[in-house]
DNA sequence: AGCACGCCGACT
DNA sequence: GTCGGCGTGCTC
């Protein structure tokens, strides 16, 4: 019988075992000459894996193992990939043999790995690449993991060890040597050197030595070492705060291992829950994941949880000390690795960190949370485009463990998925601190004139606000002075030489930057084009509102928080030390302002460019916008001050407003979400973005055309494809940039169609170095 | 991704 | 005649 046919693909299948260019045939899965053939993701594009042998003489480096690093020839050169599977059976003859074996104990567990396997699979993403993802920069490349010794009492593993007795009779005249003996053998699975170190202070090593002499200790391993951290004072007695009712209703529902979206309105007190969820997970010696968006209050989170859970009270219950640490975006790498090394060896208790955190291997792993579930940081927008909350709840379900997302404004795929009852519904409607709803006012600022963007109406609130003592709060989507330069004589405007963009002038620097790619050059002192030596600019930045708003207000400090001003380390943490001293302040920044900072005395946010938000083509440019206007209000006011928020716009009528204002957020997301049901618009469609970048538009457009060939014969009302169109930013970085839009009607019938399409991709012809990648779930169409 | 191979144009 | 441009294919 004939059996070269070609075994059919399985279309959410397993495409990175297979060959993309040569299908596997049934013939070519004959059992090789090898009976272990070691299954390796390489750091290139590559969908697949690569077959090697192990090395002739691995026994002196340990067993090779899944999830451990290997050094593997590959092409002409020497690279470092991770075993991901262990086989015997393989469609090539000759298989090279790895040239090293990296780590003796797996960097990666196989739940990690499953993890990892479907994420390229669902995202379309080379296996490698993700791989890669999961480690920290660190261990990427052949560097070891830095291990510290550990000891035991010799021969621990034999009957024949040394008696405690023994070792009395011998050490009798050393009580140095005698007690660290006694540490040593306490110690049931050995006791790390450093702690003996921190116990028995410097001489430690040379005791050690004495003691290996003698024949009555032994270190035949050693392990990665993680310090305690617990900067609390554990004796901190405190009683918890009491739950209030909707609390401990909430608290009451999260007990099976399913996902919870926590729906809870700002300063309602959803941190208290997520202790107190946890709590009972810590004590049963399990671990916490936490993801929180990029640049959040991370260090009022470390000592929320730090305290709390290293307090008397809690360690009644919990009686061990808990471990937390935060993985910022700005540790060094270094530093990361130890984290990451600690949530993997199990040292570690509770990991706060950004999505990529999402893949960090946890042995114990009982819980996790996310907390602002609905920002978009959560989101990678580079290279592997994965979505940290997506993998989490896939992450939470394959373990069989509880998933709490979090947000004062829940993203509108959650809330659509608690209406199908994936996710369970909790709702946190209460302040507890009796904290007044701020006051929403839409200003018309049709026929007003604006002062660098603030009306006139704004500027007196603002007045009187720091006038009594209170804060004020300016948001604007633009930084810089001003977003263009120009001519007035002849129209000539400074644009990037890159991108078709604009420069924006940066007044403290006296500088052009563009801000798509970051290119920057010094100012003009005359027009290019005729001379003029008087040339202007036009429009607002934060940095123009700035300076004017100084010379209104002389004697107030204004803080400015974006993007230029943050840029250093610790720099972001300075500005909201001096806000938090509470002090007048007029602060004016982008988005990055809106995160989950609490100010002392904030009583007036202004949001100068909501119109831009308004007429957006995205179609979740309401979603977002609603989401900040709620996240600042929840931010403005006290117990005793209302707070007010000022929506300056030139449509107040827009129904928009009037949802939001009388009916609140879940109006406007129950609003949107049937109007997306309608346009077929996610989370009741499925989307994939397919973009490609070439120096020359025409080559990027000729590909995605191809590209969309492949993909017509799918074409029906359930599967749409839209373009290829040029990307709303058509230049950047001196490359063009296009899009091919594919929605359908189900997860199924998209990720049918892309299998297809990677699988056939080579045959593709990609002229004009043709760059593409495909972002499944988009949220950014720029 | 990187790298080699190969096939066509303009040069000492 | 060849040097090198990029288009194409492959890495177990």
């Amino acid at each position: 019988m004939p059996c070269n046919q070609p075994v059919a693909v399985d279309a959410g299948g397993k495409r990175y075992l297979a060959n993309a260019s040569k299908p596997t045939t049934i013939a070519s899965l004959k059992k090789s000459k090898h009976d272990i053939i070691l299954r390796v993701a390489v750091p290139r594009p590559l969908f697949q894996l690569l077959d090697y042998v192990p090395k002739y003489n691995d026994e002196l480096m340990g067993k090779p193992q899944v999830g451990s690093r290997v050094r593997v020839p590959f092409g002409h050169s020497d690279v470092t990939g991770v075993i991901v599977e262990i086989t015997d059976t393989s469609e090539f003859d000759e298989l090279k043999p790895i040239h090293e074996l990296l780590d003796t104990v797996p960097l990666l567990d196989s739940n990690t790995l499953k993890l990892l396997k479907w994420a390229s699979q669902y995202y379309h993403h080379p296996i490698g690449d993700v791989v890669a993802h999961a480690l920290p920069l660190a261990l990427r490349g052949q560097r070891k993991v830095p291990e510290t010794p550990i000891w035991t009492v010799f021969n621990a593993s034999e009957t024949t060890n040394t008696t405690s007795k023994e070792a009395q009779v011998k050490l009798y005249r050393a009580p140095k040597q005698l007690a660290l003996y006694h540490a040593i053998a306490q110690a049931k699975n050995g006791i790390f050197e450093v702690d003996l170190q921190t116990e028995f202070g410097k001489s430690t090593k040379a005791t050690l030595k004495q003691l290996t002499q003698k024949g009555l200790i032994e270190s035949v391993n050693s392990a990665f070492y993680f310090p305690h951290t617990t900067t609390a004072n554990s004796f901190d007695d405190t009683p918890p705060l009491e739950l209030t009712e909707e609390q401990q209703n909430c608290l009451e529902q999260i007990q099976a291992p399913k996902p919870y979206l926590l729906h809870g309105v700002t300063g309602s007190g959803k941190t208290e829950v997520y202790l107190r969820a946890i709590a009972p997970i810590l004590a049963n010696k399990q671990q916490i994941l936490i993801l929180v968006p990029e640049i959040g209050l991370t260090p009022q989170l470390f000592s929320r949880f730090d305290s709390y859970f290293n307090s008397k009270a809690t360690q009644a219950t919990i009686g061990k000390p808990i471990n937390t640490v935060v993985m910022h975006s700005k540790l060094s790498d270094g530093e990361r690795m130890k984290a990451w090394l600690a949530a993997k060896t199990g040292q570690l208790d509770i990991l706060i960190g950004t999505r990529s955190a999402v893949f960090t291997p946890m042995p114990n792993l009982g819980m996790i949370i996310i907390d602002e579930e609905h920002d978009s940081s959560l989101k990678q927008q580079e290279g592997f485009r994965y979505h940290a909350r997506d993998l989490a709840v896939k992450r939470a379900h394959d373990l069989s463990i509880p998933i709490i997302m979090g947000s004062a404004t829940p993203s509108l795929e959650s809330l659509y998925n608690s209406n199908q009852h994936r996710y369970h519904y909790l709702h946190l409607s209460k302040r507890p601190g009796a904290r007044k709803r701020p006051t929403l006012l839409v200003q018309d600022i049709r026929g007003l004139p604006l002062d660098s963007g603030v009306c006139s109406p704004l500027l007196s609130s603002i007045r009187e606000h720091i006038e009594a003592g209170n804060q004020v709060m300016l948001f604007l989507n633009r930084r810089g002075f001003a977003p263009a330069m120009l001519c007035p004589t002849c129209g000539w405007h400074a644009e990037c030489p890159s991108c078709d963009a604009n420069m924006t002038y940066h007044n403290h620097s006296q500088k052009l930057i563009c801000h798509r790619c970051d290119f920057e050059r010094s100012v003009d002192n005359k027009c290019p084009d005729c001379g003029n030596q008087h040339i202007t600019t036009r429009g607002q930045g934060t940095e123009r509102i700035e300076q004017k708003l100084q010379t209104h207000f002389p004697n107030t400090q204004i803080i400015r928080v974006d993007r230029d001003t943050t840029s250093r380390k610790g720099e972001l943490q300075e500005k909201l030390d001096q806000v938090n001293q509470g002090k007048p302040a007029i602060l004016i920044g982008t988005q990055m302002l809106a995160k989950g900072h609490d100010f002392p005395n904030l009583t007036l946010v202004g949001i100068l460019d909501v119109d831009q938000s308004l007429f957006s083509t995205d179609f979740r440019a309401w979603e977002r916008l609603s989401q900040l206007i709620i996240q600042v209000a929840g931010r403005a006011g006290r117990a005793e001050k209302k707070g007010t928020v000022m929506l300056q716009t030139t449509q107040p009528d827009h129904p928009f407003f009037h949802t939001l204002l009388t009916q609140g957020y879940l109006a406007i997301a129950r609003q949107s979400l049937t109007e997306r049901e309608n346009w077929h618009f996610p989370p009741f469609a499925y989307q994939a973005l397919i973009r490609a970048n070439a120096a020359k538009q025409e080559s990027a457009i000729t590909y995605l055309r191809k590209v969309k060939e492949q993909l017509e014969p799918y074409q029906s009302n359930d599967f749409i494809l839209l373009g290829p169109a040029p990307s709303p930013i058509e230049k950047r970085a001196d490359r063009y940039r296009t899009q091919l839009l594919v929605t359908t009607k189900t997860r199924k019938l998209l990720h049918q169609a892309l299998n297809n399409l990677i699988h056939n991709s080579g045959n593709i012809r990609k002229t004009g170095g043709v760059r593409w990648s495909v972002d499944i779930d988009p949220i950014d169409y720029a």
